[in-house]
DNA sequence: CGGACCATTGATAATTGTCAAAATTCGTGG
DNA sequence: CCACGAATTTTGACAATTATCAATGGTCCG
Protein backbone atom coordinates (compact mmCIF):
# COMPACT_ATOMS: atom_id res chain seq x y z
CA UNK A 1 0.00 0.00 0.00
CA UNK A 2 2.71 2.54 -0.92
CA UNK A 3 0.39 5.02 -2.55
CA UNK A 4 2.60 8.06 -3.32
CA UNK A 5 0.70 11.12 -1.51
CA UNK A 6 2.44 13.69 -3.56
CA UNK A 7 -0.19 12.64 -6.43
CA UNK A 8 -3.61 14.00 -6.63
CA UNK A 9 -6.50 11.61 -6.82
CA UNK A 10 -7.15 13.20 -9.87
CA UNK A 11 -3.98 12.81 -11.74
CA UNK A 12 -3.93 9.48 -10.64
CA UNK A 13 -7.11 8.86 -12.92
CA UNK A 14 -6.49 10.66 -15.82
CA UNK A 15 -2.83 8.87 -15.41
CA UNK A 16 -5.02 5.70 -15.13
CA UNK A 17 -7.13 6.17 -18.08
CA UNK A 18 -4.34 7.76 -20.44
CA UNK A 19 -2.75 4.16 -19.90
CA UNK A 20 -5.80 2.36 -21.12
CA UNK A 21 -6.02 1.60 -25.13
CA UNK A 22 -9.15 0.66 -25.02
CA UNK A 23 -10.03 4.39 -23.53
CA UNK A 24 -7.34 5.86 -25.57
CA UNK A 25 -9.63 7.38 -27.97
CA UNK A 26 -11.78 9.41 -25.98
CA UNK A 27 -11.07 13.25 -25.68
CA UNK A 28 -9.94 15.39 -22.35
CA UNK A 29 -13.91 15.87 -22.12
CA UNK A 30 -15.07 12.58 -22.48
CA UNK A 31 -12.32 10.96 -20.17
CA UNK A 32 -13.38 13.49 -17.23
CA UNK A 33 -17.17 11.88 -17.49
CA UNK A 34 -15.93 8.54 -16.91
CA UNK A 35 -13.37 9.64 -14.44
CA UNK A 36 -15.77 9.47 -11.53
CA UNK A 37 -16.89 5.77 -12.42
CA UNK A 38 -13.57 4.35 -11.50
CA UNK A 39 -12.89 2.75 -8.68
CA UNK A 40 -9.45 2.27 -7.60
CA UNK A 41 -7.91 -0.92 -5.89
CA UNK A 42 -4.57 -1.81 -4.85
CA UNK A 43 -2.93 -5.14 -4.39
CA UNK A 44 0.62 -6.37 -3.08
CA UNK A 45 2.75 -8.78 -4.96
CA UNK A 46 1.20 -12.42 -4.27
CA UNK A 47 -2.13 -10.90 -3.69
CA UNK A 48 -4.68 -12.70 -5.83
CA UNK A 49 -6.87 -10.72 -7.45
CA UNK A 50 -9.90 -13.22 -8.63
CA UNK A 51 -10.43 -16.77 -7.87
CA UNK A 52 -11.21 -19.22 -10.25
CA UNK A 53 -14.91 -19.61 -9.95
CA UNK A 54 -15.85 -16.24 -8.25
CA UNK A 55 -18.46 -13.91 -9.51
CA UNK A 56 -16.87 -11.30 -11.02
CA UNK A 57 -18.94 -7.61 -10.98
CA UNK A 58 -16.78 -5.77 -12.70
CA UNK A 59 -14.00 -5.13 -15.15
CA UNK A 60 -10.60 -4.78 -14.04
CA UNK A 61 -8.26 -2.59 -16.36
CA UNK A 62 -4.36 -2.81 -15.08
CA UNK A 63 -2.97 0.76 -13.93
CA UNK A 64 0.27 -0.13 -12.74
CA UNK A 65 1.92 -3.20 -12.24
CA UNK A 66 1.04 -6.70 -13.67
CA UNK A 67 -0.96 -9.98 -12.91
CA UNK A 68 -0.33 -13.43 -14.00
CA UNK A 69 -3.99 -15.27 -15.08
CA UNK A 70 -3.57 -19.51 -14.33
CA UNK A 71 -5.08 -22.32 -13.89
CA UNK A 72 -4.38 -25.02 -12.14
CA UNK A 73 -4.75 -28.46 -12.36
CA UNK A 74 -6.07 -30.93 -9.04
CA UNK A 75 -2.65 -32.15 -8.57
CA UNK A 76 -1.34 -28.54 -8.20
CA UNK A 77 0.47 -27.79 -11.86
CA UNK A 78 -0.05 -24.48 -13.07
CA UNK A 79 -0.53 -23.23 -16.73
CA UNK A 80 -0.15 -19.45 -16.90
CA UNK A 81 -2.43 -18.47 -19.80
CA UNK A 82 -1.87 -14.60 -19.96
CA UNK A 83 0.50 -11.99 -18.49
CA UNK A 84 -1.59 -9.03 -17.84
CA UNK A 85 0.46 -5.67 -17.68
CA UNK A 86 -0.20 -1.60 -17.78
CA UNK A 87 -3.43 -1.30 -19.53
CA UNK A 88 -4.53 -4.51 -20.27
CA UNK A 89 -7.97 -6.03 -18.56
CA UNK A 90 -9.72 -8.89 -17.71
CA UNK A 91 -12.76 -10.23 -16.36
CA UNK A 92 -15.26 -8.47 -19.53
CA UNK A 93 -16.05 -12.39 -19.82
CA UNK A 94 -17.74 -12.49 -16.78
CA UNK A 95 -20.30 -9.70 -17.70
CA UNK A 96 -20.38 -10.46 -21.67
CA UNK A 97 -21.83 -14.01 -20.77
CA UNK A 98 -23.24 -15.30 -17.78
CA UNK A 99 -19.83 -17.52 -16.64
CA UNK A 100 -17.66 -17.20 -13.08
CA UNK A 101 -14.21 -16.43 -13.48
CA UNK A 102 -12.27 -19.48 -15.82
CA UNK A 103 -9.01 -18.65 -13.93
CA UNK A 104 -7.28 -17.43 -11.08
CA UNK A 105 -5.34 -13.47 -11.37
CA UNK A 106 -2.55 -12.92 -9.38
CA UNK A 107 -0.45 -10.56 -8.81
CA UNK A 108 3.21 -10.39 -9.70
CA UNK A 109 4.14 -7.03 -8.02
CA UNK A 110 2.04 -4.31 -6.21
CA UNK A 111 -0.65 -3.93 -8.16
CA UNK A 112 -3.38 -0.75 -8.93
CA UNK A 113 -6.14 -1.42 -11.13
CA UNK A 114 -9.04 0.88 -12.19
CA UNK A 115 -12.62 -1.19 -11.76
CA UNK A 116 -15.29 -0.67 -13.60
CA UNK A 117 -18.98 -2.24 -12.95
CA UNK A 118 -20.79 -4.01 -14.84
CA UNK A 119 -23.37 -1.39 -14.93
CA UNK A 120 -21.12 1.54 -15.40
CA UNK A 121 -19.47 -0.67 -17.98
CA UNK A 122 -22.50 -1.24 -20.03
CA UNK A 123 -23.07 2.79 -19.92
CA UNK A 124 -19.37 3.44 -21.15
CA UNK A 125 -20.30 0.74 -24.47
CA UNK A 126 -23.28 2.24 -24.65
CA UNK A 127 -22.20 6.17 -24.70
CA UNK A 128 -18.60 5.47 -27.03
CA UNK A 129 -19.71 2.83 -29.01
CA UNK A 130 -15.73 2.99 -30.33
CA UNK A 131 -14.41 1.67 -27.02
CA UNK A 132 -16.57 -1.45 -27.71
CA UNK A 133 -14.60 -1.86 -31.54
CA UNK A 134 -11.32 -1.55 -29.24
CA UNK A 135 -12.31 -3.95 -26.74
CA UNK A 136 -13.28 -6.40 -29.73
CA UNK A 137 -9.65 -6.06 -31.23
CA UNK A 138 -8.29 -6.64 -28.01
CA UNK A 139 -10.28 -10.00 -27.99
CA UNK A 140 -8.50 -10.63 -31.38
CA UNK A 141 -5.92 -10.20 -30.45
CA UNK A 142 -5.60 -12.15 -27.41
CA UNK A 143 -7.42 -14.89 -29.00
CA UNK A 144 -4.64 -14.72 -31.74
CA UNK A 145 -2.00 -15.14 -29.09
CA UNK A 146 -4.01 -18.51 -27.34
CA UNK A 147 -3.41 -19.65 -31.05
CA UNK A 148 -0.23 -19.14 -31.31
CA UNK A 149 0.43 -20.26 -27.37
CA UNK A 150 -1.42 -23.26 -28.47
CA UNK A 151 0.76 -24.04 -31.48
CA UNK A 152 3.89 -23.62 -29.56
CA UNK A 153 3.25 -25.72 -26.87
CA UNK A 154 1.86 -28.51 -28.82
CA UNK A 155 4.46 -28.63 -31.56
CA UNK A 156 7.59 -26.57 -31.02
CA UNK A 157 10.29 -27.83 -28.75
CA UNK A 158 11.60 -26.23 -25.82
CA UNK A 159 14.13 -23.79 -27.40
CA UNK A 160 11.55 -22.58 -29.52
CA UNK A 161 9.43 -21.56 -27.24
CA UNK A 162 11.98 -20.02 -24.93
CA UNK A 163 13.32 -17.70 -27.90
CA UNK A 164 9.49 -17.35 -28.58
CA UNK A 165 8.70 -15.54 -24.70
CA UNK A 166 11.92 -13.88 -24.90
CA UNK A 167 10.57 -11.60 -28.07
CA UNK A 168 7.27 -11.27 -26.53
CA UNK A 169 8.53 -10.06 -23.64
CA UNK A 170 11.07 -7.82 -25.08
CA UNK A 171 8.49 -6.25 -27.26
CA UNK A 172 6.53 -5.83 -24.10
CA UNK A 173 9.08 -4.89 -21.79
CA UNK A 174 12.05 -4.15 -23.58
CA UNK A 175 13.91 -1.11 -23.29
CA UNK A 176 16.75 -0.82 -26.07
CA UNK A 177 20.25 -0.15 -24.47
CA UNK A 178 24.18 0.15 -26.57
CA UNK A 179 23.76 -2.91 -25.60
CA UNK A 180 20.98 -4.43 -26.66
CA UNK A 181 17.93 -5.06 -25.40
CA UNK A 182 17.29 -4.84 -22.08
CA UNK A 183 14.02 -7.06 -20.73
CA UNK A 184 12.50 -6.98 -16.89
CA UNK A 185 11.41 -9.98 -16.56
CA UNK A 186 7.83 -10.09 -15.32
CA UNK A 187 7.82 -14.13 -14.25
CA UNK A 188 10.24 -15.98 -12.19
CA UNK A 189 12.15 -19.02 -13.66
CA UNK A 190 8.79 -21.08 -12.55
CA UNK A 191 6.92 -18.54 -14.04
CA UNK A 192 7.96 -18.68 -17.24
CA UNK A 193 7.87 -22.56 -17.05
CA UNK A 194 4.20 -22.16 -16.14
CA UNK A 195 3.83 -20.55 -18.65
CA UNK A 196 5.56 -22.82 -21.13
CA UNK A 197 4.55 -25.70 -19.60
CA UNK A 198 7.93 -27.16 -18.91
CA UNK A 199 10.11 -27.64 -15.62
CA UNK A 200 11.72 -25.09 -13.62
CA UNK A 201 14.34 -26.53 -14.20
CA UNK A 202 14.16 -26.66 -17.46
CA UNK A 203 14.10 -22.77 -17.84
CA UNK A 204 17.16 -23.18 -15.97
CA UNK A 205 19.34 -25.20 -18.11
CA UNK A 206 17.96 -23.75 -21.66
CA UNK A 207 18.70 -19.82 -20.22
CA UNK A 208 22.46 -21.41 -18.84
CA UNK A 209 23.44 -22.64 -22.23
CA UNK A 210 21.53 -19.94 -23.70
CA UNK A 211 24.14 -17.36 -21.61
CA UNK A 212 26.86 -20.08 -22.62
CA UNK A 213 26.04 -19.06 -26.02
CA UNK A 214 26.31 -15.58 -25.76
CA UNK A 215 22.67 -15.11 -26.95
CA UNK A 216 21.40 -13.54 -23.65
CA UNK A 217 23.27 -12.31 -20.43
CA UNK A 218 21.53 -12.55 -17.32
CA UNK A 219 21.97 -8.97 -15.17
CA UNK A 220 20.08 -10.14 -12.32
CA UNK A 221 17.14 -12.74 -11.38
CA UNK A 222 14.42 -11.04 -12.78
CA UNK A 223 16.63 -8.94 -15.96
CA UNK A 224 18.18 -10.11 -18.80
CA UNK A 225 19.87 -8.61 -22.16
CA UNK A 226 19.81 -9.23 -25.29
CA UNK A 227 22.32 -8.46 -27.06
CA UNK A 228 21.08 -9.52 -31.11
CA UNK A 229 17.30 -10.08 -30.98
CA UNK A 230 17.83 -11.33 -34.24
CA UNK A 231 19.29 -14.76 -33.27
CA UNK A 232 16.89 -15.07 -30.58
CA UNK A 233 14.48 -14.78 -33.48
CA UNK A 234 16.39 -17.77 -35.72
CA UNK A 235 16.01 -19.81 -32.20
CA UNK A 236 12.62 -18.95 -31.97
CA UNK A 237 12.07 -19.96 -35.56
CA UNK A 238 10.63 -18.00 -38.08
CA UNK A 239 7.39 -19.78 -38.73
CA UNK B 1 -20.68 -33.47 -55.42
CA UNK B 2 -23.51 -35.52 -54.36
CA UNK B 3 -26.21 -32.83 -53.75
CA UNK B 4 -29.47 -34.35 -53.13
CA UNK B 5 -31.29 -33.62 -55.89
CA UNK B 6 -34.66 -34.39 -54.66
CA UNK B 7 -34.39 -31.31 -51.84
CA UNK B 8 -35.03 -27.97 -53.49
CA UNK B 9 -32.62 -25.04 -53.10
CA UNK B 10 -35.45 -23.48 -50.34
CA UNK B 11 -35.63 -26.27 -48.53
CA UNK B 12 -31.83 -26.54 -48.33
CA UNK B 13 -31.50 -23.19 -47.19
CA UNK B 14 -33.68 -23.52 -44.37
CA UNK B 15 -32.05 -26.35 -43.27
CA UNK B 16 -28.96 -24.08 -43.33
CA UNK B 17 -30.36 -21.82 -41.17
CA UNK B 18 -31.87 -23.63 -38.38
CA UNK B 19 -29.04 -25.75 -38.08
CA UNK B 20 -27.02 -22.28 -36.81
CA UNK B 21 -27.17 -21.56 -33.35
CA UNK B 22 -26.21 -17.96 -34.00
CA UNK B 23 -29.33 -17.41 -36.39
CA UNK B 24 -31.40 -20.00 -33.89
CA UNK B 25 -32.97 -16.35 -32.17
CA UNK B 26 -34.67 -15.64 -35.64
CA UNK B 27 -38.27 -16.40 -36.70
CA UNK B 28 -39.80 -17.82 -39.71
CA UNK B 29 -39.97 -14.50 -41.08
CA UNK B 30 -36.41 -12.67 -40.41
CA UNK B 31 -35.08 -16.49 -41.85
CA UNK B 32 -36.80 -16.04 -44.88
CA UNK B 33 -35.47 -12.38 -45.71
CA UNK B 34 -31.95 -13.34 -44.91
CA UNK B 35 -32.11 -16.69 -47.07
CA UNK B 36 -31.65 -14.49 -50.07
CA UNK B 37 -27.91 -13.30 -48.80
CA UNK B 38 -26.52 -16.83 -48.06
CA UNK B 39 -24.28 -17.94 -51.08
CA UNK B 40 -23.45 -21.96 -50.85
CA UNK B 41 -20.29 -23.64 -51.67
CA UNK B 42 -19.08 -27.10 -51.57
CA UNK B 43 -16.15 -28.89 -50.55
CA UNK B 44 -14.75 -32.27 -51.14
CA UNK B 45 -12.77 -34.06 -48.34
CA UNK B 46 -9.11 -32.80 -48.22
CA UNK B 47 -10.43 -29.56 -50.04
CA UNK B 48 -8.61 -26.16 -48.17
CA UNK B 49 -11.16 -23.89 -48.05
CA UNK B 50 -9.15 -20.66 -46.51
CA UNK B 51 -5.03 -20.89 -46.41
CA UNK B 52 -3.31 -19.28 -43.87
CA UNK B 53 -2.58 -15.73 -45.04
CA UNK B 54 -5.36 -15.36 -47.32
CA UNK B 55 -7.67 -12.24 -47.18
CA UNK B 56 -11.19 -13.02 -46.37
CA UNK B 57 -14.04 -11.64 -47.24
CA UNK B 58 -16.96 -13.58 -46.16
CA UNK B 59 -17.98 -15.57 -43.08
CA UNK B 60 -18.61 -18.83 -43.45
CA UNK B 61 -21.03 -21.08 -41.87
CA UNK B 62 -20.74 -25.15 -41.83
CA UNK B 63 -23.97 -26.65 -43.07
CA UNK B 64 -23.15 -30.26 -43.63
CA UNK B 65 -19.83 -31.87 -42.56
CA UNK B 66 -16.57 -30.77 -40.95
CA UNK B 67 -13.46 -29.16 -41.11
CA UNK B 68 -9.89 -28.78 -39.06
CA UNK B 69 -8.58 -25.62 -38.85
CA UNK B 70 -4.72 -25.82 -37.94
CA UNK B 71 -1.94 -24.03 -38.33
CA UNK B 72 1.32 -25.47 -39.76
CA UNK B 73 5.52 -24.45 -37.98
CA UNK B 74 8.19 -24.45 -41.10
CA UNK B 75 8.95 -27.99 -40.92
CA UNK B 76 5.77 -28.96 -41.22
CA UNK B 77 4.65 -30.19 -38.04
CA UNK B 78 0.70 -29.44 -37.76
CA UNK B 79 -1.46 -28.75 -34.61
CA UNK B 80 -4.89 -28.33 -34.91
CA UNK B 81 -7.03 -25.65 -32.81
CA UNK B 82 -10.38 -25.95 -34.31
CA UNK B 83 -12.71 -28.47 -35.25
CA UNK B 84 -15.83 -27.11 -36.40
CA UNK B 85 -18.99 -28.49 -37.54
CA UNK B 86 -22.69 -27.95 -38.45
CA UNK B 87 -23.75 -24.91 -37.32
CA UNK B 88 -20.14 -23.64 -36.57
CA UNK B 89 -18.57 -20.54 -38.29
CA UNK B 90 -15.41 -18.99 -38.90
CA UNK B 91 -13.80 -16.28 -40.79
CA UNK B 92 -15.42 -13.33 -38.05
CA UNK B 93 -11.82 -12.41 -37.48
CA UNK B 94 -11.33 -11.08 -40.67
CA UNK B 95 -14.08 -9.13 -40.92
CA UNK B 96 -13.98 -7.40 -37.41
CA UNK B 97 -11.10 -7.21 -37.73
CA UNK B 98 -8.32 -5.99 -40.45
CA UNK B 99 -6.13 -9.38 -40.39
CA UNK B 100 -5.96 -12.27 -43.11
CA UNK B 101 -6.43 -15.86 -41.90
CA UNK B 102 -4.55 -16.87 -39.32
CA UNK B 103 -4.91 -20.41 -39.90
CA UNK B 104 -5.58 -23.00 -42.60
CA UNK B 105 -8.66 -24.82 -42.68
CA UNK B 106 -9.69 -27.90 -44.63
CA UNK B 107 -12.58 -30.10 -44.62
CA UNK B 108 -12.37 -33.58 -42.93
CA UNK B 109 -14.90 -35.05 -45.31
CA UNK B 110 -17.69 -33.68 -47.87
CA UNK B 111 -18.70 -30.23 -46.71
CA UNK B 112 -21.30 -27.92 -47.49
CA UNK B 113 -21.41 -24.07 -46.47
CA UNK B 114 -22.89 -20.70 -46.22
CA UNK B 115 -21.19 -18.16 -46.81
CA UNK B 116 -22.00 -14.44 -45.83
CA UNK B 117 -20.06 -11.36 -47.55
CA UNK B 118 -18.55 -9.13 -45.25
CA UNK B 119 -21.46 -6.45 -46.25
CA UNK B 120 -24.23 -8.93 -45.85
CA UNK B 121 -22.61 -9.81 -42.37
CA UNK B 122 -22.83 -6.55 -41.26
CA UNK B 123 -25.96 -5.70 -42.49
CA UNK B 124 -27.51 -8.38 -41.24
CA UNK B 125 -25.54 -7.71 -37.43
CA UNK B 126 -27.20 -4.24 -38.24
CA UNK B 127 -30.49 -5.53 -38.59
CA UNK B 128 -30.75 -8.30 -35.90
CA UNK B 129 -28.07 -7.30 -32.88
CA UNK B 130 -29.05 -10.00 -30.94
CA UNK B 131 -26.85 -12.10 -33.07
CA UNK B 132 -23.95 -10.07 -32.56
CA UNK B 133 -24.78 -11.39 -28.73
CA UNK B 134 -24.87 -14.90 -30.17
CA UNK B 135 -21.22 -14.25 -31.82
CA UNK B 136 -19.78 -13.01 -28.69
CA UNK B 137 -20.98 -15.47 -26.58
CA UNK B 138 -19.65 -18.39 -29.44
CA UNK B 139 -16.24 -16.39 -29.18
CA UNK B 140 -16.73 -16.68 -25.39
CA UNK B 141 -17.00 -20.33 -26.12
CA UNK B 142 -14.20 -20.90 -28.36
CA UNK B 143 -11.68 -18.66 -25.92
CA UNK B 144 -12.57 -20.92 -23.21
CA UNK B 145 -11.73 -23.95 -24.75
CA UNK B 146 -8.42 -22.48 -26.05
CA UNK B 147 -7.56 -21.74 -23.02
CA UNK B 148 -8.80 -25.54 -21.35
CA UNK B 149 -6.46 -26.84 -25.16
CA UNK B 150 -3.40 -24.99 -23.45
CA UNK B 151 -3.79 -26.33 -20.20
CA UNK B 152 -4.55 -29.85 -21.25
CA UNK B 153 -0.99 -29.64 -23.69
CA UNK B 154 1.03 -27.57 -21.31
CA UNK B 155 0.95 -30.00 -17.80
CA UNK B 156 -1.29 -32.39 -18.41
CA UNK B 157 -0.18 -35.80 -19.29
CA UNK B 158 -1.30 -37.89 -22.62
CA UNK B 159 -3.90 -39.78 -20.52
CA UNK B 160 -5.98 -36.99 -19.20
CA UNK B 161 -5.58 -35.35 -22.96
CA UNK B 162 -6.91 -38.25 -24.33
CA UNK B 163 -9.36 -38.60 -22.13
CA UNK B 164 -10.67 -35.04 -22.41
CA UNK B 165 -10.60 -35.28 -26.51
CA UNK B 166 -13.19 -38.73 -25.97
CA UNK B 167 -15.18 -36.71 -23.91
CA UNK B 168 -15.08 -33.63 -26.19
CA UNK B 169 -15.55 -35.25 -29.11
CA UNK B 170 -18.69 -37.67 -27.01
CA UNK B 171 -20.26 -34.28 -26.23
CA UNK B 172 -20.44 -33.21 -29.75
CA UNK B 173 -20.95 -36.70 -31.55
CA UNK B 174 -21.43 -39.53 -29.96
CA UNK B 175 -24.87 -41.20 -29.85
CA UNK B 176 -26.31 -43.11 -27.17
CA UNK B 177 -26.35 -46.58 -27.69
CA UNK B 178 -27.75 -49.82 -25.29
CA UNK B 179 -23.85 -50.74 -25.29
CA UNK B 180 -22.46 -47.40 -24.41
CA UNK B 181 -22.13 -43.78 -26.52
CA UNK B 182 -20.59 -43.99 -29.89
CA UNK B 183 -18.89 -41.63 -31.32
CA UNK B 184 -18.10 -40.60 -35.01
CA UNK B 185 -14.60 -39.64 -35.25
CA UNK B 186 -13.82 -36.62 -37.07
CA UNK B 187 -10.37 -37.01 -37.19
CA UNK B 188 -7.92 -39.70 -37.80
CA UNK B 189 -5.41 -40.68 -35.39
CA UNK B 190 -3.01 -38.60 -37.10
CA UNK B 191 -5.61 -36.09 -36.50
CA UNK B 192 -6.10 -36.73 -32.93
CA UNK B 193 -2.37 -36.92 -32.66
CA UNK B 194 -1.76 -33.09 -34.25
CA UNK B 195 -5.00 -31.62 -31.82
CA UNK B 196 -3.28 -33.24 -28.80
CA UNK B 197 0.41 -32.20 -29.77
CA UNK B 198 1.88 -35.68 -29.02
CA UNK B 199 2.84 -38.09 -32.07
CA UNK B 200 0.43 -40.13 -33.85
CA UNK B 201 1.70 -43.55 -32.62
CA UNK B 202 1.42 -42.19 -28.84
CA UNK B 203 -2.42 -42.16 -29.52
CA UNK B 204 -2.40 -45.57 -31.63
CA UNK B 205 -0.56 -47.06 -28.10
CA UNK B 206 -2.61 -45.48 -26.26
CA UNK B 207 -5.69 -46.37 -27.50
CA UNK B 208 -4.75 -50.02 -27.65
CA UNK B 209 -3.96 -49.80 -24.18
CA UNK B 210 -7.44 -48.31 -23.46
CA UNK B 211 -8.91 -50.95 -25.34
CA UNK B 212 -7.12 -54.00 -23.41
CA UNK B 213 -8.52 -52.54 -20.28
CA UNK B 214 -11.85 -52.24 -21.68
CA UNK B 215 -12.86 -48.52 -21.71
CA UNK B 216 -13.08 -48.36 -25.10
CA UNK B 217 -13.91 -50.69 -28.15
CA UNK B 218 -12.86 -49.72 -31.53
CA UNK B 219 -15.41 -50.49 -33.91
CA UNK B 220 -14.07 -49.14 -37.00
CA UNK B 221 -11.02 -47.08 -37.91
CA UNK B 222 -13.34 -44.02 -37.06
CA UNK B 223 -15.94 -44.92 -34.83
CA UNK B 224 -15.25 -45.94 -31.58
CA UNK B 225 -17.83 -47.24 -28.33
CA UNK B 226 -17.26 -45.94 -25.32
CA UNK B 227 -18.96 -48.50 -22.73
CA UNK B 228 -18.68 -45.94 -19.11
CA UNK B 229 -17.97 -42.62 -19.94
CA UNK B 230 -17.43 -42.15 -16.36
CA UNK B 231 -14.29 -44.14 -16.69
CA UNK B 232 -12.99 -42.17 -19.33
CA UNK B 233 -13.58 -38.92 -17.03
CA UNK B 234 -11.83 -40.30 -14.34
CA UNK B 235 -8.98 -40.19 -16.89
CA UNK B 236 -9.38 -37.46 -18.19
CA UNK B 237 -8.77 -35.88 -14.04
CA UNK B 238 -11.92 -33.64 -13.35
CA UNK B 239 -9.75 -31.03 -13.04
C1' DC C 1 24.15 -10.25 8.52
C1' DG C 2 20.91 -13.81 8.44
C1' DG C 3 17.28 -16.28 6.67
C1' DA C 4 13.93 -17.18 3.28
C1' DC C 5 13.29 -17.72 -1.21
C1' DC C 6 14.71 -18.61 -5.82
C1' DA C 7 17.80 -20.48 -9.22
C1' DT C 8 21.25 -23.71 -10.81
C1' DT C 9 23.40 -28.05 -11.50
C1' DG C 10 23.96 -33.07 -11.50
C1' DA C 11 22.33 -37.75 -11.73
C1' DT C 12 18.77 -40.63 -13.01
C1' DA C 13 14.20 -42.13 -14.49
C1' DA C 14 10.23 -41.84 -17.23
C1' DT C 15 7.78 -40.53 -21.10
C1' DT C 16 7.27 -39.80 -25.61
C1' DG C 17 9.26 -39.30 -30.25
C1' DT C 18 11.36 -41.55 -34.19
C1' DC C 19 12.20 -45.00 -37.50
C1' DA C 20 11.01 -49.28 -39.55
C1' DA C 21 8.09 -52.99 -40.53
C1' DA C 22 3.87 -55.50 -40.35
C1' DA C 23 -1.08 -55.55 -40.07
C1' DT C 24 -5.40 -53.72 -40.88
C1' DT C 25 -8.83 -50.95 -43.05
C1' DC C 26 -10.84 -48.54 -46.84
C1' DG C 27 -12.35 -47.45 -51.27
C1' DT C 28 -12.49 -48.64 -55.98
C1' DG C 29 -13.27 -51.22 -59.85
C1' DG C 30 -14.03 -55.45 -61.81
C1' DC D 1 -19.68 -58.97 -53.63
C1' DC D 2 -15.02 -59.78 -53.75
C1' DA D 3 -10.32 -58.58 -54.56
C1' DC D 4 -6.70 -55.48 -54.99
C1' DG D 5 -3.85 -51.59 -53.99
C1' DA D 6 -3.38 -47.51 -51.39
C1' DA D 7 -3.73 -45.43 -47.23
C1' DT D 8 -3.91 -45.70 -42.48
C1' DT D 9 -2.96 -47.80 -38.23
C1' DT D 10 -0.57 -50.68 -35.10
C1' DT D 11 3.45 -52.54 -33.00
C1' DG D 12 8.31 -53.01 -31.78
C1' DA D 13 12.91 -51.40 -30.80
C1' DC D 14 15.48 -47.72 -29.73
C1' DA D 15 16.86 -42.81 -29.06
C1' DA D 16 16.14 -38.30 -27.42
C1' DT D 17 14.20 -35.07 -24.59
C1' DT D 18 12.53 -33.57 -20.56
C1' DA D 19 10.83 -34.45 -15.79
C1' DT D 20 12.06 -35.60 -11.28
C1' DC D 21 14.71 -35.77 -7.15
C1' DA D 22 18.31 -34.02 -4.47
C1' DA D 23 21.84 -30.99 -3.24
C1' DT D 24 24.20 -26.75 -3.77
C1' DG D 25 24.66 -22.05 -4.72
C1' DG D 26 23.02 -17.35 -5.19
C1' DT D 27 20.01 -13.34 -4.44
C1' DC D 28 17.09 -10.31 -2.16
C1' DC D 29 15.27 -7.94 1.79
C1' DG D 30 14.49 -6.76 6.24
Amino acid sequence: MTTPRFKCKKCMDRLCMHKVPILSSLDIEDLKKIMGLIHHKEYNKGDTLVFVGDTMDSVVIINEGSVKAYKNTSDGREQILYVFSEGDFFGEQNLFRNQTATYTVEALQAVKTCNLSRKQFQELLYSFPEIAVKIIDELGNRMNRLENALQSIGVRNVDNRIGSILIEFAEKYGIKDEEGIIIQLPLSREGIANYLGVARETVSRKFSQMENDGLIRSLSNKEILIPDLDKIEAIAGIN
